[in-house]
DNA sequence: ATAAAATTGTGAAACGTTTTACAATATTTT
DNA sequence: AAAATATTGTAAAACGTTTCACAATTTTAT
C-alpha cells in the first residue's frame, strides 16, 4: 500500500540508506555483492525513488515550465508536442499553463511555476509586464521565448520572421495584379501582430500602394472578431479585392464570413493567410497560407531550454537569437 | 540570488520557524503582533514557500497527470485545455504526456508520475497493458478515465456514446437511400473504434443492408492511411456511394483524396466524419459531423478527478460513470 | 611484517517545510 | 492571592532523499 523508502530498502539489503543510494546512483564505490544486494531488495520491495525528496536534496525537478496563449488555438499544440517530445526524451516533464495572453495569469503562473522549483521555463510573453520575467531570468531562471521576444532579455528566442512571412504574401498578392488589399491583424500591442502589420505596410509601400486606413481591421487573434472585420470590409463602397489574414484562427472565421455571403473565391476576392493549419488544402478553395514551421520551433526552443540548463555557466553564454523564415503556400484562394 | 527560506523569515521576524508557517497557514494560535511581524519579513525577502518541501512533508504535489494519446491531434486540445482550466482554478497544475497510444510509453510515464507523487491523474488509456494502471488505483492513486473506459477498473470514467453517435451517422445517409456506405474504421483494438464501428454496423443491420467486406476500410486515426483508404475504396468495381470516417484526422485524409480525385460531393459521394473540427463550416463542401461535446469533456474529467482527490473515504464512492452523447452536425456532404 | 593506500561501508547532516509535544506567559476563576 | 485555564510561543521530529566526513576493512607496496 504506502511506497516503500530507501531506508526500508536499505534495511531489506542489511545495509546502510547511504549504500543503498549509492548503488541506485552508481555513485561512489561498492561491492558487486552488495549491488546485488541492493538490487534484489528493490526487486522485492518494489521500490520507486521520491522524486520529491530527490528534488528536495538534489535542487532540481526535471519539469520544465511551458506557459503559451492557448493550448486550444491552433499552432500551439504541434509546438507543445514538439517541446513534450524533446523533454522527455532527456526525462523531463512538461507542466502545462494557458495564459490567454493575460498578464496576469502569466504573472500568476510564473510565481507559482517558479514556487513549483521548475528547472526551466518556455514562455511565449504576453504583451505586459515583462518585469517579473526578467526577474526570474536574473535569479537563474533557465528561459527560453518562443514565438516572441522580449526588448531587453538576453535570452534564446524562437521566432519567425513575421514580418518576412506577411510581406511575401502581399507581395504575391500584389503581383496578382491586386491594388486593393485588406487586412486583418492581430491583436493590438503583440509582436507578431505588428510585425505581420508591418510586412503588410511594407509590401504596399515598395510598390507605391498607399495605405488606407479602412482596408485595415484590428483583429483579436479570434474567429469572431475576423468574421466580423470581414463585414465591414466587405460593406464598403470600394471593398477589397484581396485581403491578408494574420491567423489561422481567424482565416476560419473569414473563410466562415465569406462562405456565408456567398463571395466567390478567388474570382471575387482572393485570400491568404498567416499559419498553414492542417485544414488548409481542403478549404473550399484549397487556402493559400504562409506557412511556419510549428513542429520545428518546438523542438529548438526545447533544446535551447535544455542547454540552458545543463549549462553551469548560465549568462556567460550568449543568447542564440533563432528566427525561423516562412514559406509560402500558394494554393487556390489567390 | 538564493530563494529566502522560512528560517531566514523567521530570523528576521524575531520567531521561530513553527510561527512563522502557522501564520502563513492560518493555522494554530499566534497574536496579531507577531503575524504582523511575520508578513512584514515575508514582504522585506520577497519569500515564496518552497512547494518541494511542503510536498515532501504533506504529500500532496498539487499536481495532476494528463496522459493522451497526442496533443496535436484533433478533439484534444481543447480537452486538455478544459482541464487545465478546472485545474488551475483549484491551484492544480497540470504534467501533460503524450503516449501515442503505445503501451510501453504509457507504462513508462505512469510510472514517472507515480515517482513525481502526482495527486491525481487523467488517463486516456492505450489499448494494452492496464495492469499497471490497476495496480495504481489499488495503491490508492486516483484515477478517472477520459474517451475510453478500462474493464474492470471502477473509477469514474468520461465516455462519448460512440456507438450512438455512428449508429445517427449512417443511419442519415441511409435515410438519404444509401445502400453502399463505407466506412474507415480506427486503429483496431481500441474501444472508440469499436465502437464507432459498431454503431455502423447496427444501423446497417436495422435496415437490412448486408455488411460487405470490402466497404470496410481499417484505419489507424491518421491522415495518411485514410487518404490511402479513400483510393482503394473508390477503385472497386462498385464503389459505395457514401463514406463515414472515425475521426477528424482521416476526415482530412479522406477530404484530401477526394479533392485530388474531383469526386463531387455530395453528388458522387456523400460523407460524413465522426468528430466536429472546427474547420467543417469551411470545408469543401462544409462537412458534415458527428459532435463531440469535447470542452465538457475535459471539465467532468476535472471535476471527478478533483472530487476524488479531495474524498476521504476515496474507493467507497461508487464511481460515476458519464456517457455523453454526440449530435449529428448535418452540413452539404451528405 | 609493517606502513601506506585504496576500497567499502557507516552514520549523520542537510534540503525547507509541517506538525506535534510541550514550555512560558497571560488571563480568568475562585 | 493562588489555582485553573487559555493563549502564544519554542524546539524538535518528521518527510525521503543525497552527500559528506570518517571508520573499518582490504589490498598493495615496501
Amino acid at each position: 500500500m504506502k511506497k516503500p523508502t530507501l531506508k526500508e530498502v536499505a534495511k531489506e539489503a542489511g545495509l546502510s540508506v547511504g549504500m543503498a543510494s549509492r548503488v541506485l546512483n552508481g555513485y561512489g564505490g561498492f561491492s558487486e555483492e552488495s549491488r546485488k544486494k541492493i538490487l534484489k531488495a528493490v526487486e522485492k520491495l518494489d521500490y520507486r525513488p521520491n522524486t520529491i525528496a530527490r528534488a528536495l536534496k538534489s535542487k532540481h525537478t526535471k519539469a520544465i515550465g511551458v506557459l503559451i496563449s492557448n493550448i486550444a488555438s491552433v499552432f500551439w499544440p504541434t509546438v507543445v508536442r514538439a517541446i513534450e517530445d524533446g523533454a522527455s526524451k532527456s526525462g523531463y516533464h512538461l507542466v502545462l499553463c494557458n495564459t490567454d495572453e493575460d498578464p496576469a495569469k502569466e504573472q500568476e503562473y510564473l510565481a507559482a511555476l517558479y514556487e513549483r522549483n521548475v528547472d526551466g521555463l518556455i514562455v511565449s510573453p504576453s504583451p505586459k509586464i515583462h518585469n517579473y520575467l526578467k526577474k526570474m531570468v536574473k535569479g537563474g531562471m533557465p528561459l527560453v521565448l518562443i514565438d516572441r521576444s522580449v526588448h531587453g532579455l538576453n535570452v534564446p528566442t524562437i521566432t519567425v520572421d513575421n514580418e518576412i512571412g506577411a510581406y511575401k504574401a502581399v507581395t504575391y498578392l500584389i503581383s496578382q495584379g491586386h491594388e486593393r488589399i485588406g487586412i486583418i491583424t492581430g491583436l493590438k500591442g503583440i509582436m507578431t501582430s505588428e510585425h505581420r502589420f508591418a510586412g503588410y505596410k511594407k509590401a504596399l509601400e515598395e510598390n507605391g500602394i498607399p495605405l488606407e486606413e479602412n482596408l485595415i481591421q484590428v483583429g483579436d487573434f479570434r474567429r469572431d472578431k475576423a468574421y466580423d472585420a470581414v463585414g465591414k470590409l466587405l460593406d464598403q463602397k470600394e471593398p477589397p479585392t484581396a485581403l491578408f489574414v494574420s491567423n489561422e484562427t481567424m482565416s476560419l472565421g473569414a473563410l466562415l464570413a465569406l462562405e456565408e455571403r456567398g463571395v466567390k473565391i478567388p474570382e471575387q476576392l482572393s485570400i491568404i493567410g498567416f499559419g498553414d493549419p492542417d485544414w488548409a488544402p481542403i478549404a473550399n478553395p484549397p487556402f493559400s497560407t504562409v506557412r511556419q514551421p510549428t513542429y520545428a520551433i518546438g523542438t529548438l526552443a526545447c533544446e535551447n531550454l535544455l542547454r540552458e540548463i545543463m549549462t553551469a555557466e548560465r549568462g556567460k553564454i550568449p543568447a542564440e537569437n533563432i528566427c525561423m523564415k516562412p514559406d509560402l503556400v500558394i494554393r487556390k484562394s489567390c
